[in-house]
DNA sequence: CCTAAGTGTCATAGG
DNA sequence: CACCTATGACACTTA
């Protein structure tokens, strides 16, 4: 019994001081000798909760009258209050222990107390910061102390329960302040000229989707056009394999399905006509981008960027790359020269004896197109982070919200508790008496903090360094 | 005329 | 070293 309060308590007892401390006597006694004081099995179980609350919540002060219980701290960063000791409490501690009890952690009671069992130590992995309830003013008795335990030990299930939340919460923080400067790199980004949209215009579909819905025609003003059978490509022993590539990403696509006409095979305008790109080859790139890129080629753009490029007998409607293939007379489709691989392409140019002139344009329109298609892809993919992380900002919102009432509701419970003890502890200097009867009251004992622990000192009376 | 969105191209870095 | 991909930046068109 006289063990089990000693390695209970954190709390050392000094009768120094007192009118007759030698007369002290009890069932139990504390650890200081000399002290007496009548335990019973009630007080036992009130110290063990008291214990258990102050290794919990780190309770430095216990002051219920000045304190609000309610009152509802202002959110803003969790992380300070896990810093103070992880249990967010960031109430105000004017009478918070010092620092010296802050360096006695555990250890300093596993040496006190070394025969403190194990069950009996609450959260061993903490740092546990112990005072003495020292209640003056509450009035409030409890009458039966069994009464105030179940319901402590839910609240302190909750506590433990709100304690690992808060661990969540900080994780939580962190994450927003990484979401945050992300967020705000997204914004610089949106401030640069990449042309991206924010979502507001659905031109970004999935891959998925451009295959299927778009009715992908060459446009009904195409100035040129060639048929498969009549290009020079195909009449010059094509491999099969390079017939067959078209699950690349289309890009170029200038001459769908056809091979560059030469002078000889080159035919009125209005003579051709045209197939839906989507049954010469499975696009994968997202619709609106197929749109621009499968052979619709905008006159305006390429005149304004090379006005004396135009030639009256070049059709308008050729992209920049296609007047000049043209003008060169590449003998293949703009499509091969992006699309196939790079082994395909070396042996299609080794079917040809094509000029210097030529081999540069063809490796230039071959880097263009595959750059451009990487341009889309990649500002696909900046569009599917943007919307990524707007979903995950918006989980973070309410994993905030949610945390920030459960920590209130947190808040709340702890006042309660400290209410409770309160009285707990009001109760218990009620029954400490000397060997004479004489009553102690909590009043004739004040808190002080030597060696790492906090005593329990008659007033007046100045505890001596050990 | 201005603006935002979309796109192609270039330069560059990295694989 | 050649080639490819990714990406920022720029210029331009279009609505």
């Amino acid at each position: 019994m006289c063990s089990a309060i000693n390695s209970v308590l954190p709390l050392r007892i000094s009768c120094e001081g007192l009118a007759n401390p030698g007369r002290l006597h009890g069932e139990v006694s504390t650890n200081v000798t000399g002290f007496r004081a009548h335990r019973s099995p009630q007080h036992m179980e009130m110290d063990l909760a008291w214990q258990e609350l102050m290794a919990i919540t780190e309770l430095q002060e216990f002051e219920v009258p000045n304190e609000n219980p309610f009152e509802a701290i202002p959110y803003l960063s969790m992380e300070p209050m896990v810093s103070q000791g992880g249990f967010g409490m960031s109430q105000p501690q004017p009478e918070s222990i010092p620092a010296t009890c802050d360096a006695h952690s555990t250890g300093v009671y596993e040496n006190a107390y070394p025969e403190m069992p194990p069950y009996q130590r609450l959260n061993p992995h903490m740092d546990m910061h112990y005072s003495l309830p020292v209640s003056h003013g509450s009035s409030r008795m409890l009458a039966n102390t069994q009464a105030l335990h179940p319901p402590l030990m839910s609240l302190l299930e909750h506590m433990n329960m709100t304690t690992r939340s808060h661990g969540i919460v900080k994780d939580s923080v962190i994450n927003l302040h990484c979401t945050g400067q992300i967020k705000q790199g997204c914004a610089d980004d949106l401030e640069s000229d990449s042309g991206l949209s924010l979502g507001s215009s659905p031109p970004l579909a999935s891959p998925e989707n451009a295959v299927h819905g778009v009715p992908l025609y060459l446009p009904a003003d195409r100035t040129m056009g060639y048929t498969e059978s009549e290009s020079i490509g195909e009449q010059c022993c094509m491999r099969p394999s390079l017939l067959g590539s078209v699950d690349y990403q289309q890009s170029y696509s200038s001459y769908p399905g056809t091979s560059y006409p030469t002078t000889a095979n080159m035919q009125p305008i209005n003579q051709q006509t045209y197939q839906p790109i989507a049954s010469m080859k499975q696009p994968v790139l997202p619709t609106a981008l197929q749109l621009n890129s499968s052979g619709l080629t905008r006159l305006g753009s390429y005149q304004s960027m090379y006005p004396n490029q135009k030639s009256s007998s070049v059709p308008v409607h050729l992209s920049r790359d296609e007047r000049r293939a043209l003008a060169l007379k590449i003998p293949f489709s703009l499509e091969k020269i992006v699309n196939l691989p790079v082994d395909d392409f070396s042996e299609l140019l080794s079917q040809f004896t094509l000029s210097d002139a030529q081999l540069a344009l063809v490796r230039d329109i071959r880097r263009r197109g595959k750059n451009k298609v990487a341009a889309q892809n990649c500002r696909k993919r900046k569009f599917e982070n943007i919307v990524h992380l707007e979903n995950e900002l918006g989980q973070l919102r309410a994993q905030r919200e949610h945390l920030s009432r459960e920590r209130l509701e947190f808040q709340q419970n702890l006042a309660i508790i400290k209410c409770q003890l309160s009285d707990l502890y009001t109760q218990v200097f009620s029954q400490l008496r000397d060997e004479e009867g004489h009553l102690y009251s909590v009043d004739e004992f004040s808190l002080q903090q030597a060696n790492g622990n906090i005593y329990l000192v008659p007033r007046n009376t100045a505890l001596e360094g050990e």
